[in-house]
DNA sequence: GTGGTCTAGACCACG
DNA sequence: GTGGTCTAGACCACC
């Protein structure tokens, strides 16, 4: 688990570490029951403050991605019936706008989401 | 030109001004070379403060998608020589990512997105 | 006298058409005692108001540039002794800064300096 | 870091703030890495609202000259990859010509220029 | 502590 | 009438 985090960039800290933990999980990088590092090694490693990752942690337990286990820390839950947030679904919108004013087609849009769905590899 | 904020919602005010307008010029509803409103008249029309128009406007035209005409005021850019934003690339990957996670198979997801790409009808 | 407006740019359309003028009089394109278009030829040359070239003028008679001629109309004024004004001075420190920032040497922007200055050609 | 502002003056507090700042870099009064002092203080000491500073230091971050760090504030940006701008060619062009209208030899000017392009010392 | 956002109201430059 | 600038003061997100 090695966190790239853009300092410098726009997004918040603790939203770069969730967003990178979920696409770890969506990948197959991080397997359903499969332990998280600790908050503090997670945070010596990158380089942040020990709350942040809190931060990260707490969010993705919220949103169902991870869970709190007695015996082994924090491990990826298992698969549930979450569905597309009411916001994922609003930016998707958004990002479909300026690629189509970018002078993107259909097609090509459409490849660049195939490519970014079917990241980590086939799903068994 | 009608604005949808939601004053609640996490999503800055100007960055919302700023996501509708970009989909507004997608969807064809704001043609290039057309003028958008005054910051002041949109500005009381949605109820928010004309600096928060004048951010999103500012930005707007940091991103090329629309420009200042000294004579007219404020006009949607002819144009175009955008690429999507690595930003905006990497937020795709993310949502892809809650796509799958949520259980979606790859040919839901396309759908989504074809139908968030094919938005306001189809391009002349 | 052509001039070409930038109707999009931070640059007010009256500081352009005066910057221009002093271009064309610094480069010998426009001599002492020659006449200047009027005013509302330009305007409609350029497809902007009247007032705006207007005020381009006055400008350009105050700082000594041209200046009314009973006969003539307005003229370009005899040389005199102008001093660089001291915004302009500040402008040119801002540049050079601006310049050795972006990693030139002085060599570079001396040349380019040089270049800027024998713009039209030898003076007799 | 002290600013002298010019209340009076035309030029906007945020470009004033802005182009200092340009200045201080590049004489190496600012080394890259180091810290720039926060908005809050730096308005508290100049006398100027918040988002003045805050306005002039979005520009700085838009032209690359300084990042933020999430963790530490605004730092000064290390690499740097900038060419001048346009705009700024441009008004070099204009001022070298009123030198030439102001009879400058393009000696005097060329020290003038060598001297705005020194400021701050020898670069090491 | 930091920067980011927003408001309400004002003044000015531009065209 | 347009956009640009500025203020004084507030609240919030982030670290």
């Amino acid at each position: 688990m090695l966190l790239m985090l853009d300092l410098a960039g726009e997004t918040p800290l603790y939203l770069q570490i969730r967003n990178q933990i979920v696409r770890a999980i969506a990948s197959g990088e991080l397997s359903p029951g499969e332990r998280l590092p600790s908050i503090r090694s997670l945070a010596e490693q990158s380089g942040v403050n020990m709350m942040t990752v809190s931060k990260a942690y707490t969010q993705l337990k919220q949103e169902g991605y991870i869970e709190a286990d007695r015996r082994y820390g924090t491990v990826v839950a298992g698969q549930r019936a979450h569905r597309l947030t009411e916001k994922s679904v609003e930016s998707l919108y958004v990002i479909a706008g300026e690629a189509r004013i970018a002078g993107m087609s259909e097609e090509e849009f459409l490849s660049l989401c195939r490519e970014a769905f079917g990241e980590g590899g086939e799903r068994k």
